[in-house]
DNA sequence: ATGATGAGTTAGCAC
DNA sequence: GTGCTAACTCATCAT
C-alpha cells in the first residue's frame, strides 16, 4: 500500500523567541530588499539576521529539492509515454506491412494467372513483358 | 563543468572516546548478534549501545539511499535503451515498407502491361482475369 | 543571490 | 531488524 508519507517539517525555531511574525511563506517571497528593510526594523541583531538568511536560503533549498524530484518523475514519465507511442506505431507498421504483403500477393497472382491464360492459349507475348 | 561533489561523511564521532575499534565497515557487516556480542563484551553503558545502534542503522541507511539512486539511474538507462532500440526497428521497418511498396508497383505494373498487351491485340480475356 | 543536483539523514511504510 | 523511498538538509557547481 501506498500510504502517506508526509513528513513534519522541521526547521528548529530557529531562535528562542525574538524572530519576528514572519511567516516561512513571507521568508522565501520577500525580496532581498524588504526582507533587510524588515529585519533592520524590526531590530535583530547580527547574527540573528544571519540566522533569518539561512533560513531563508534553506526554505528556498526546499523548494529547489522538490522541483527537481518532480523534474525527474515527469522526464520518466515522458520517456514511458514516448516509449509507449512508438510501441504502439510499431505495431500498426506490423499491420500495414502485412497489408501490403497481402497487396504484392495479389497482384502477383493476377499476372501470373494472365500469363498462364496467355500460355495455354498459345498466344504469343513479348518476352519484355514476361519476366517476371 | 560537473566536478568532484564528495561530501564529508560527517556521521558524529557519536562518543567522545569510549567507542570501541570497529569500523564502520565492520557496524554495518557484523550480524546483530555479533554486535551485541562485542558491545556487551566491550562493557558499553546502555546509552552507548543505544547510539551504537543508532549508527548502524544511519550507516545502513546511507547504503540503502545510495542503491535507491543507482537503482533510478539504471531504470532510467533502461528505458533510453529500449526506446532508441524501437526507434531503430522502427527505421527499418520503414524501410521494410518503402521496399514491399515497390514491389506492389512492380507487379501491378506488369499485370497492367499485359493487360495492354491483350486490349491491343484484342485478344478476348475471361473476365475473371480482367479485375483490377 | 539564486537555482540545480549528488550525497547523506530522517520518517515512515512494508515485510 | 532490514530495505526502500519521499522529503529534507547541506555542499558545491554554475549563473
Amino acid at each position: 500500500m501506498d500510504a502517506k508519507r508526509e513528513r513534519k517539517s522541521s526547521l528548529a525555531p530557529l531562535s528562542p523567541c525574538p524572530i519576528p511574525d514572519i511567516t516561512d511563506d513571507d521568508l522565501v517571497s520577500i525580496s532581498v530588499r524588504d526582507l533587510n528593510r524588515t529585519l533592520k526594523m524590526r531590530g535583530l541583531n547580527r547574527e540573528e539576521i544571519v540566522r533569518m538568511k539561512q533560513r531563508r536560503r534553506t526554505l528556498k533549498n526546499r523548494g529547489y529539492a522538490a522541483s527537481c524530484r518532480i523534474k525527474r518523475i515527469e522526464q520518466k514519465d515522458e520517456l514511458e509515454t514516448k516509449k509507449s507511442y512508438e510501441w504502439t506505431e510499431l505495431e500498426q507498421m506490423h499491420e500495414d506491412n502485412e497489408q501490403i504483403r497481402r497487396e504484392v500477393g495479389n497482384w502477383k497472382n493476377k499476372y501470373k494467372a494472365l500469363l498462364q491464360f496467355a500460355i495455354q492459349n498459345e498466344i504469343p507475348i513479348p518476352s519484355e513483358l514476361e519476366g517476371h
